[in-house]
DNA sequence: CGACCTATTGAATTCGTTCAATGATAGTGG
DNA sequence: CCACTATCATTGAACGAATTCAATAGGTCG
């Protein structure tokens, strides 16, 4: 629709304070947004692969609080905000898409803010990569990540370290074989059962708690 | 727009697995809406104050992946999603309105995903509280909890000991008086300042960090 | 090779949790 | 009106998961 471009890792989309004009879709490669609070500790909102929107959250406050990061080569396609609005109030298709688009993100961020052990979040980032390298087109075991353990970590609100030793438990116990920045799941469905309760569709039908009688406190 | 439903304390306004058809919009009261993971732990996703929305995130699944639950007596309005979405392509300015809040909700779920202490947490609770009863038009230093210790906890990935204990150290240190649910804010700047880190604003402009040179990693 | 960065591993510490007991409040029914 | 019960909240002590501090190892690039 409109014209791309292309970054080099570590180079900035957009920056903490820039106006917002335009959401961005991520064509190829990876990149992080992210932010550093007053007491200069960074927090990693959020990865950005291939085919995901970036600026969703600009909209509102018209303006950027995080900054954008390519970790590797990547490139994304502007969607200049105002254009894509108009043009959804004559594609309903679109509009549609949007929403979706939208209520997705809301969705996924639901699971990592809640209330899980280390073991339960890395297991449930691993899933998630696999499961983005699948809809890229990519093999779903062979993983190459393109984010450092610091990058992961401040993700998940865990400590470098205590990235590195649960990576290394879980391949003490056959789970997946981690090399740097390479990992190979051995035991997938090992991983998904630690990290199914941060599944949010697990918790739809399947896992439902039995019907309470009439009016439930708490 | 739509006709409204009142909800007496402990009442479902849908459950985990209902078919999603309609937003809410919050008319009195105050909402919860949350959810069961597999291992049976309670995660509190949201509150909903007067003149929110509930049920954006089950746009995109098309099912209601938690439930929601009214605190306190409660009214809701019913904004059937079809009618809402057609009316939006007619509405250009109602489409901008729903993006914007949409948008705003994810924004404001970015801070609660942080990585923060226990007091960061409960500090930019209270701030938050504050100003929405602020923009309820109530007064912002004498705050009724519409929920408990327990939801406030699960809310914040605490225990509710930790939340009565840090309530017990604010009020040790003069920031708050708290009895049971009534809160009286003493020095809000002082809570302020404890939970300035999360508040998703501060990152914007005043808190720059200086331009680096490039590329910058991490 | 040596400098630098990323990742791993070990030991000590800490923040928050868990377990356990007590206190406060509201609701119920005699 | 006062037990009696149930629920919610507070407080103390022991514990534990993850962090912090510190040192080492493995890659990469000049």
């Amino acid at each position: 629709m409109q014209h791309s471009a292309t970054l080099a890792p570590g180079e900035h989309l957009f920056r903490v304070g820039d106006s917002f004009h335009s959401l961005y879709a991520v064509r190829t490669g990876c990149l992080k947004t992210c932010a550093v609070d007053p007491n200069g500790r960074e927090h990693v909102i959020n990865f950005h692969f291939v085919g995901e929107l970036i600026g969703i959250d600009a909209i509102f406050p018209e303006q950027h609080f995080s900054d954008a990061i390519a970790l590797v080569e990547s490139s994304v396609c502007h969607l200049p905000y105002r254009a894509v609005s108009q043009l959804a109030l004559e594609i309903p298709e679109l509009q549609i898409q949007i929403l979706r688009g939208l209520s997705r993100h809301v969705f996924s961020m639901t699971s990592i803010s809640g209330d899980f052990s280390a073991e339960e979040r890395l297991a449930a980032f691993l899933v998630m990569v696999s499961a983005r390298h699948r809809l890229a087109g990519g093999g779903s075991t062979e993983l190459q990540l393109a984010m450092s353990r610091q990058d992961i970590a401040n993700y998940l609100r865990l400590a470098t370290e205590t990235v590195s030793r649960i990576l290394a438990r879980f391949q003490k116990s056959g789970l997946l074989r981690a090399n740097r920045r390479q990992i190979t799941l051995l035991n997938p469905d090992g991983l998904y059962a630690i990290a199914e309760c941060m599944n949010p569709y697990s918790k739809c039908g399947i896992n439902r708690r039995r019907p309470e009688s009439g009016t439930t406190r708490r």
